[in-house]
DNA sequence: CATGAATGAGTCTTCATTCAT
DNA sequence: CATGAATGAAGACTCATTCAT
């Protein structure tokens, strides 16, 4: 019922692509995935059932081309977050953590996709989102590792470091999209940071790493080409 | 036009119910809740579709079964844990999280139904699964209060800690149920412990803990009532 | 959740057949036939669906029977009513459309059952209904016949009348059934007889006809076995 | 997995309706409601049932659809009967008697649906039938009321006698939809209105009602419009 | 490029009937 | 005689996908 675009503007392929996967997106973090027929994602776009299939195989493509575009965006956001001219470890963490959860609010409809529809939806993307999993984790694997040989860390093993650190982000996240979804979520970044930080026992500085939140959250305001997920 | 009593030994009502509910598990957990067919469970469980219908109002009410069973079992181990003669809070610590941890790899096929299959599968589901976690992370939040009082511990917000603690601990296990499963989770226990107390900041000796995690595997291992989900 | 017989006192063959074809009446009056199950039945009637089938071939039988004796009672009423010191003309009709609107009223559920579950119920029940049909209307052509002969009523076609007349107590009796069940439809006996002797063009005096049907009501209300349906 | 265009003529919407509800109102009307399964209609109507649910919302719209029109139809032309130039009393009640008749024997199909078929369905279908019913006897009943302050009738009840008139005329119909739907039901036109008219002991002419129904036939032969049931 | 009517395999669910106990 | 758990055929309805226009 919401959705609806009445007035049929004329637009271009890329354009249309576009909207048909904003108003999936919408649709499907609002319904979830079995219960979203295609014909709803149609009439929320203003567009026929037909047209949906000129531009995607199928609903499980659309489904997936919207899951991939969503984790690239993450993973950019994280990339973007590290290129930075070097720093201490802990403002790096603090960056890179701080881009996430901004990230995951600006895009909530797409996050509560990729973070709570596409889980369990069925074998395909089980293990596309355990593959995923694997990766975060062992990114966070190979930064700890060095971490650990200075001695800048205390853990006692890494993987499961690595995994208990990724599973402390993503809960606050998806604690926060499944209710609490009113409050603001950046708020929860430094309580999140002085946790983890705490939890791979690295000496830091709360201030620095208040002031790192807050430049990293300054800066992703203003580069508004890195959040076009769609682009191109 | 009907019956063909099956050769199986004759089973009582709750046996054939608990059949029904082990079957279920075991096909829900392997190929997800939506594709698997009211008679892939029946086929599996050697009874007939009318007869499902006999022992469960409809495919929901089975899931609902079955959630609501595993999540009581994992609420009851953890009563179990805290059951003890007072001891140290770091052991107390050890104690809930080795008895989670033991409870999820002994209950694989249920967990991964309520940890991933539930996720997600529809709107009553979803506000279920998040009723849970809400009460998971009050449940630490009012563990954390006092000690945070009394300067055992060292968190900024109670809550956000809270969170961050139960989703370390369920990714770790989420992880394990998605691939790594071969492994034993039960060696992840005492880095896991090891984390979280470093993330509260909290005194711990770790021989101590090794030794509560084990007194606590082998209590489990031993206490076979506890653990017969399906039981009365 | 009516009909519930609670003890279960010990009865004989054909006292719990008695039984259960009075429970079926209540109910397929109540709810009609196809929204009845057997299981509601047998709840009714304190049974089991077992015991049903010792009983009744199967669920049609039941209704089978059901209606058979209700057309039979009904026709007995009739014959009663005819079966008098022989008397007017006008007398006879009175009694014996007296008698039928009284037994209408007496088993109010068997003849709902009869008068309007059973029509297009299926096709052998609508054959069956036919037949009744086409025999009442017979049955009152071969009593107008010699009248006409005397030329004691005038009628246009002796079959279209009899159709009309039997039509004409039938929708009484359907709309009372229907809806005015509340009023009291021997009310409508005079009436209605008056209706018909006009159609018939047939002589009457009001007072005599008043004075037949009330007592046949009278006979009738002290004449208990004629009623027994089930008896035999 | 689908398609297989028909080589059936492609119609347009409007068309593809009317032929499902032709199609379902012969075969209910031959098998009956509950013994008429959807594929049933829609291998008559030579489509899929994914089709049928285009049209109607379930099997019970389509039902339903089917009755209202058919009553809607009969009405049209009892008013068609009274739109006409004022005359006698007697042509009046002729005039509409042999209309709702000639009404029935054209949609056979359709009348039977709603004079058999519907009675007894559901207790949905049961109260829509009696409000029908109610309806026509008030109708009739607010006809009576004037003609009996004038004097022009005799009777006794105006409820009842316009219950047992519809009654009459109904039963005519039926038993004729029931059976001998090889004769020719309108020539029980004349019958009926003459037993009808005796009833109501109203003067008429035997010539001229007979005049008045064969005008009425002829005109209704001739308007073809009236007719179309399902049209626009 | 766009449309949307048509398709039909696939699912859940009911319930009359049986028969081992 | 009585029981009631078990059966499975039958039927209503959904929805992703196609293709003639």
């Amino acid at each position: 019922m919401a959705f609806k675009r009445s007035e049929k503007i004329e637009l271009h392929k890329d354009e249309k692509r576009k909207l048909i996967l904003e108003t999936a997106a919408a649709i499907l973090a609002q319904k979830g995935y079995h219960q979203t027929a295609v014909k709803d994602i149609t009439d929320g776009a203003g567009i026929s059932v037909g047209t949906f299939y000129l531009y995607f195989k199928n609903k499980e493509d659309l489904f997936e081309k919207l899951y991939d575009e969503t984790w690239k965006t993450l993973r950019n956001l994280n990339d973007y977050a590290l290129k930075t001219d070097s720093c201490s470890v802990a403002k790096k963490f603090s960056r890179v953590i701080a881009s996430s959860i901004w990230g995951y609010q600006k895009f909530k409809d797409l996050t509560k996709i990729m973070m709570i529809e596409a889980v369990g939806l069925n074998p395909r993307f089980e293990e596309k989102y355990a593959q995923i999993m694997r990766q975060s984790v062992s990114d966070i694997e190979s930064i700890l590792e060095p971490l650990k040989e200075r001695e800048l860390i205390v853990v006692f093993d890494i993987k499961v470091a690595a995994t208990a650190y990724i599973g402390a982000i993503h809960n606050v996240i998806t604690c926060w999209l499944r209710g609490d979804a009113r409050s603001n979520l950046c708020e929860s970044t430094l309580p999140l940071v002085v946790f983890l930080m705490q939890a791979l026992n690295m000496d830091f500085n709360v201030d620095e790493i208040k002031q790192s939140i807050d430049e990293m959250n300054e800066e992703l305001e203003n580069d508004h080409d890195l959040l076009d997920i769609f682009k191109n």
